[in-house]
DNA sequence: CAATTAACGTAACGATCGTTATGATACTCG
DNA sequence: CGAGTATCATAACGATCGTTACGTTAATTG
């Protein structure tokens, strides 16, 4: 019962990760919010808490709505393809939309006041679970022979994460898609190749 | 004549770089800066002005007492050199000092407010001329033969700037050093060598 | 149709932001 | 020594920060 809600509350959170992907958690204020989500402030309280639960919505809602290519990744069959298309669909997202490019992940908080430390700390927490998984399939394409024994598969995954946020530092500085996606190919041209017929099955053109 | 100055400006000065490069621009306050610097905050405006004006001064003390060895690793003799010089060296120094880990030029401000734009956009010029020099570097191995005719010097001056810069965000996260010269050195494996005997007299161990 | 309930807009809360009067203090120069 | 000046610390400025009373409006329930 009582009144019913009058926006939609998945439309507004969209609006919000839109402006917390560009100006970051701390550089968006609720003059922003709610000119950004066409809501004022108090219905911002009652449906989605304070600043905090708000930003960590608008992560989730990210990842979920954003980085849905990195799970995707995973499913290739050669670590190659995994990698490729990690870095390709990154450069693509980065410099998807002008007026908020970059990565959410990274532009969120990067250094930072104390009181934004726990947000700081949650975007460590959800990149270092994106590296994990690549970690684990790195892993998984050694036993396979995809990727050399000696291969440091928790390095590669660092490397892969570091050109990605890498990337996406450039991009929030204005660099071109074409720019990053030259750059993604570099970082590509490293990569290991193990001694099976895996990553001969699938050539890149 | 008057009042000489109780404090030493050059002092105060690192202790700003040292707080910057901790919370970065916004997320710093003159009490921070007060309580860091020892300096009551009318001695900070009459000694540096604005925030804005202190942050630059700060920067530019950055580059030239912390990011020297990017110009002194320009004159090494091969490109590969230059390249592995500049990745170890901000690999550790990303992770030097652990309560102000990563980069002064990417943590100073990535997103931010709009009141903060001026000084977004003064790192990214700062940036952007290191990444030049760079460029400039490999033109010069290239007519030297130490890098292929085919080498596209904007990609892979924007490529080591990528890796450094993610290894920048990697470090602020916690990384270890070990783990971000691992990324150095996986970086490295990628890259290309001339035809010149250039690139062979200088082998890496 | 009342009674209840919840979301609405307005407007204000205390705290902190970057910035600056203001008067006292310490130095130089005539 | 005394006039002048620059730096000092205290304290306050207006603006904005994130947050929340408060009275009104619209929907549901008996």
């Amino acid at each position: 019962m009582g009144r019913k809600r009058e926006f939609d509350v998945d439309q507004a959170l969209d609006a919000a990760v839109c402006v917390f992907w560009r100006k970051g958690y701390e550089g968006v204020s609720y003059s922003d919010l709610t000119q950004a989500m066409g809501v004022e402030r108090p219905a911002l309280y009652s449906a989605f808490g304070n600043k905090e639960a708000l930003f960590r919505r608008a992560l989730a809602r990210y990842y979920e709505r954003y980085l849905d290519f990195i799970p995707a990744a995973l499913d290739l069959p050669t670590s190659r393809e995994v990698v490729a298309h990690i870095l390709r669909r990154a450069a693509e997202l980065h410099t998807r939309y002008p007026d908020h490019r970059g990565c959410l992940g990274i532009n969120g908080a990067l250094a930072c006041s104390d009181d934004a430390e726990p947000i700081r700390l949650a975007l460590i927490d959800a990149r270092a679970e994106g590296e994990a998984s690549l970690r684990d399939r790195f892993e998984r394409a050694k036993q396979e022979g995809d990727l050399p024994e000696t291969a440091n598969c928790t390095a590669l995954a660092a490397f892969v994460m570091a050109v990605t946020h890498g990337m996406a530092v450039q991009a929030k500085a204005g660099f071109s898609r074409d720019m990053l996606e030259a750059v993604a190919e570099q970082a590509l041209s490293t990569w290991p190749t193990g001694n099976s017929t895996l990553s001969r099955s699938h050539p890149e053109p």
